[in-house]
DNA sequence: TGTTGGCTGTGACTTAGGTGAATGGAAACC
DNA sequence: GGTTTCCATTCACCTAAGTCACAGCCAACA
C-alpha cells in the first residue's frame, strides 16, 4: 500500500480534506473520493522555523513540497561558493520539481519565517497521477509556470536596469502576496535587503539607494521591510521602462 | 482517432520508427508497438531555413516540438521591446513546454540554420502519456532539466563576471555539441556574436574583446565562428573562478 | 567581379552600479 | 534594560562593462 502517513507521531497533523487552505495546495477538479485518497498521502510536518532548511542542494530527491503557509527562499551555490537566490515561494508554490530529472534537489530551500509545508512523496505522486489525470495536469502546469517565471527573471537579469528590477520585483511581490491576482498597496517583505539584492543580481547598497530614491519621488513609502506603493502607475511605468523616469537624488530634495 | 499524420501533403515525411536519429527524439523504454503508435502521431515537417520562425511568442500553444537536426534560438520580448535570448536548442531538445500552463507559446523560436523539427500535438501527447507511462516520465524529465538549466543561467547572469560567462558558455556548447557527454575541442558556433552577447547579458563588443583576450592567453583559438579550446583546464578554472585568472591585454603582447 | 550589407574586431571615453567604510536602528538574548 | 548582533542606510570613490565611432572581413547576390 502506498499510503504511508504515519502522522500521529508528529504534531500538527491534519488531513488536507479538513484543511481550510486546501484549495491552495491540491489541484482543483479532484472528485470527492479522489481528493480523499490524495489527502491521505500528503504529510503535514511540524512547521519550519525561520532559518531552518527545508531541502539541501544535492540531497536525494524524494518528495514534492507545497508551501502551505509562510515564506521560503531557495538558492544555488556555484563551485566557487557564490550564492544565487533562484526563487521565493509562498502559499501554493511547489518546491522540488527540479529534482525529478537528476534525483537530487537542485537548490537549498530555507524558511524565511515560520513555514508549514505539505509533502507528497514522488512515488505517491506517480501513483496518483496514473489514476487521476488531473494530478498529472497539475504538475505539468506547475512546472510550466516555473519555467515561465524563470525566463522572466532571465530577462530581468540580462536586460533591465537596477531600477527596473526593483520596480518589477515590488510589483510581483505585491501581486503574489494578495490573495487575489490584483496587487495590494502595502506589503511586508519577509526577506532582507541582502536577499533582495542577491535575487536581483545587485548589491545591497544599490537596493537601499534605489528604494530611497523611489521614496523621494513619492512612488513608495519605505519603512524597513514594510513598503507602500503610493503611485502604482509610475512604478509600472518604471518597470516597463516606458517614457518617464525617476529623478536621481539631487542633494537638495 | 487521435492519429492525424496527414503527412503525404508535405515533403520529407518519414516515420520516427525508420529514422536513424530516433533515439534523440523519442524517449527510451517504449516497447515496440508503443513506439510505433507514438511514431504515427509525430509529424515531420519540411525543414525550417535560417531565420524562419518556428513558434511566435503569444501564438496559441498546440504542440511540443523536438529539434531533430539543426539549431534554434528562442527569445522573449519585454513590454519595452527589449529582447532576451532564453535558450539555444539542438538535437533532442524540446520546444514549447512553457505553453502548457498558459495555452500560448512563451517565446519566439527561430532557426539559426536549416533545422528539422518533429512535432507532437499536446492532445496526442496526453493520449500517449495516459497509455504509456514512459512518455509521462519523459516530459517531466525534460521540463525538470529545463528548470535546472535556467537556474544555472540565473546564477550566470546574477553573479558571474563577463569572462566567467563566456567561459561557461563555451564549455556548455562544447559539451552539448559533442554526441557524447564529453566536451570536444573545436566547435562551430551557429549563432552570431550579437546572439551570444544577448544570451549572456553582455554587449557584443565585450564578447569580442574577451574572446580576443582568451586567445592572447593561449586558451582559445578564435576564427570567427570556429573556436578551438586549447587549454580546457584553464578555461574551466576561469569558468569556476578558481584561482588563476586570465591576463588583461597589455598592448605589448 | 564588383557591390552590398551584415557581421566582427579595436580603440577612446563614459557611466551604472560595485566597493569599502562608517553610522544609526531594531530586535534578540541574556 | 543593557548589550550584542545583525540589518539598513549613506557617502566618497572606483572599476567592469557599456557606448560610440570607425575599420576590416566575408558571404551573397547581381
Amino acid at each position: 500500500m502506498l499510503i504511508d502517513n504515519k502522522g500521529s507521531s508528529r504534531q500538527l497533523v491534519e488531513k488536507c480534506i479538513t484543511c481550510p487552505g486546501m484549495r491552495h495546495c491540491l489541484p482543483h477538479g479532484l472528485k470527492g473520493n479522489e481528493m480523499e485518497r490524495v489527502s491521505d498521502m500528503v504529510k503535514h510536518r511540524r512547521p519550519f522555523q525561520r532559518g531552518e532548511q527545508i531541502t539541501m542542494m544535492g540531497d536525494e530527491f524524494t518528495s514534492l513540497m507545497v508551501v502551505h503557509s509562510g515564506f521560503v527562499k531557495s538558492y544555488k551555490v556555484s563551485r566557487d561558493g557564490e550564492q544565487q537566490i533562484v526563487g521565493f515561494y509562498m502559499s501554493g508554490d511547489v518546491l522540488g520539481v527540479e529534482g525529478i530529472s537528476t534525483g537530487n534537489y537542485g537548490y537549498t530551500a530555507e524558511a524565511l519565517e515560520t513555514t508549514s509545508v505539505c509533502t507528497l512523496s514522488f512515488r505517491n505522486y506517480e501513483y496518483c497521477s496514473s489514476h487521476f489525470p488531473v494530478m498529472q495536469k497539475w504538475l505539468l502546469n506547475t512546472m510550466s509556470r516555473q519555467i515561465i517565471d524563470e525566463q522572466k527573471m532571465l530577462l530581468m537579469l540580462g536586460k533591465m536596469s537596477a531600477e527596473q528590477r526593483i520596480a518589477n520585483f515590488l510589483l510581483d511581490m505585491s501581486r503574489r502576496m494578495s490573495a487575489s491576482g490584483t496587487s495590494i498597496q502595502t506589503i511586508r517583505l519577509p526577506m532582507s535587503r541582502i536577499d533582495i539584492a542577491n535575487y536581483l543580481g545587485l548589491v545591497v547598497e544599490t537596493v537601499s539607494r534605489l528604494l530611497t530614491r523611489l521614496q523621494a519621488n513619492d512612488i513608495l513609502i519605505v519603512k524597513r521591510r514594510v513598503i507602500s506603493i503610493m503611485d502604482l502607475n509610475r512604478l509600472q511605468a518604471i518597470a516597463d521602462n516606458s517614457i518617464e523616469d525617476c529623478h536621481p537624488l539631487h542633494h537638495a530634495a
